[in-house]
DNA sequence: CTCCAGGGATGAT
DNA sequence: ATCATCCATGGA
């Protein structure tokens, strides 16, 4: 491990049918940076270091801060192996995919790959700003928010930014957020913000509403429409039904699933009815399997070479 | 340089 | 209900 430095919990976690960097670099979460053979980020306030060797997960918190763990009764090592839902069934849940050729090739791409449970506010915020961003893009803005505005842990001789509550997005402004690059952004983060901070939106009390509930509720936040209002049930809510449609997804289901010529709300119908109950799962499998697979040959985007675009 | 991105809100058919 | 347009920004 690379941080040697005083007063570290060193934890074990063993975790089989586990991939931590495919489960952190799929577009789901937006924090985690890569140092040395591990990732340094947050989990909640708490800023943990994580590596994996094998089927293990070894993890290093500052001894201070492991008690932070306890709020609810937890100790460190339960809270990680909650964060990264290592008690997700995943060899049920790819068994209930269907037996189609595509999703065939994405599970087998994605294996090990697991939803993770992220803090709600966290959740809502990283997607809200998401909107027509490619995922390096939300990284930097979410790195951008939290230097500016996160409470600053120690991690050894690092400094690792808590995500911002919503109460201190809140009680910035607009300018202030455009600072982080947000553009449009900006003003939609900040009113969701102020909803949250004066409990008018009570995302911890939504955990109790009906899937269909949650997503209304959702969708009434500026800045969440169907696809960041399905990204938030599924990340943040374990609404593993939930199957948010994005460009990616939309191109896999009309050039792979051949839905050439039908409305968006008719793709919806068919993704829930042939993905099933674990739609969402599913659905990460797919988006990350189209991004990061190699494609065939004829199948490649354009590429520019010196501003000519080849194939 | 051009292209495009884990979209949403708004207003016109 | 479906469609067009605008919104900012920067990685690739």
């Amino acid at each position: 491990l690379i941080l040697k430095i005083e007063k570290m919990h060193l934890i074990e976690i063993h975790a089989p049918d586990f991939d931590l960097e495919k489960t952190l670099h799929s577009g789901q979460v937006f924090h985690w940076e890569k140092v040395g053979a591990g990732f340094v980020g947050t989990i909640g306030d708490v800023p943990v270091y994580v590596e994996q060797k094998n089927a293990t997960l070894l993890i290093e918190v500052a001894a201070a801060s492991s008690r932070c763990f306890g709020e609810h009764g937890q100790d460190a090592h339960a809270t990680i192996a909650h964060y990264f839902a290592l008690d997700h069934p995943l060899a049920k849940i790819c068994a209930s995919f269907p037996n189609d050729p595509v999703m065939n090739a994405a599970r087998d791409f994605c294996s090990g790959l697991r939803i993770i449970r992220q803090p709600k506010w966290e959740c809502l915020a990283s997607f809200i700003t998401s909107s027509m961003k490619q995922v390096a893009h939300i990284r930097q803005m979410s790195r951008a928010l939290r230097q500016r505005f996160g409470s600053p842990k120690k991690l050894g001789q690092r400094i690792v930014h808590a995500f911002p509550p919503a109460a201190r997005i809140a009680s910035s402004s607009e300018s202030e957020l455009r600072t982080c690059a947000l553009g449009y952004r900006a003003k939609n983060l900040l009113k969701t913000a102020q909803l949250v901070a004066s409990g008018e939106a009570d995302l911890e009390a939504w955990s109790r509403l009906s899937t269909l509930e949650l997503g209304a509720s959702l969708r009434q936040l500026p800045g969440v429409g169907p696809k960041v209002a399905n990204c938030v049930m599924l990340f943040a809510y374990e609404r593993l039904e939930a199957f948010p449609i994005d460009v990616w997804i939309e191109r896999v289901l009309r050039e792979r699933y051949r839905k050439r010529r039908i409305s968006v709300a008719k793709l919806r119908v068919f993704a829930k009815n042939h993905f099933g109950e674990h739609g969402g799962y599913a659905q990460q499998y797919l988006f990350h399997h189209a991004r990061t697979a190699p494609r065939p040959p004829g199948l490649e985007r354009r590429q520019f070479v010196r501003g000519t675009a080849v194939r």
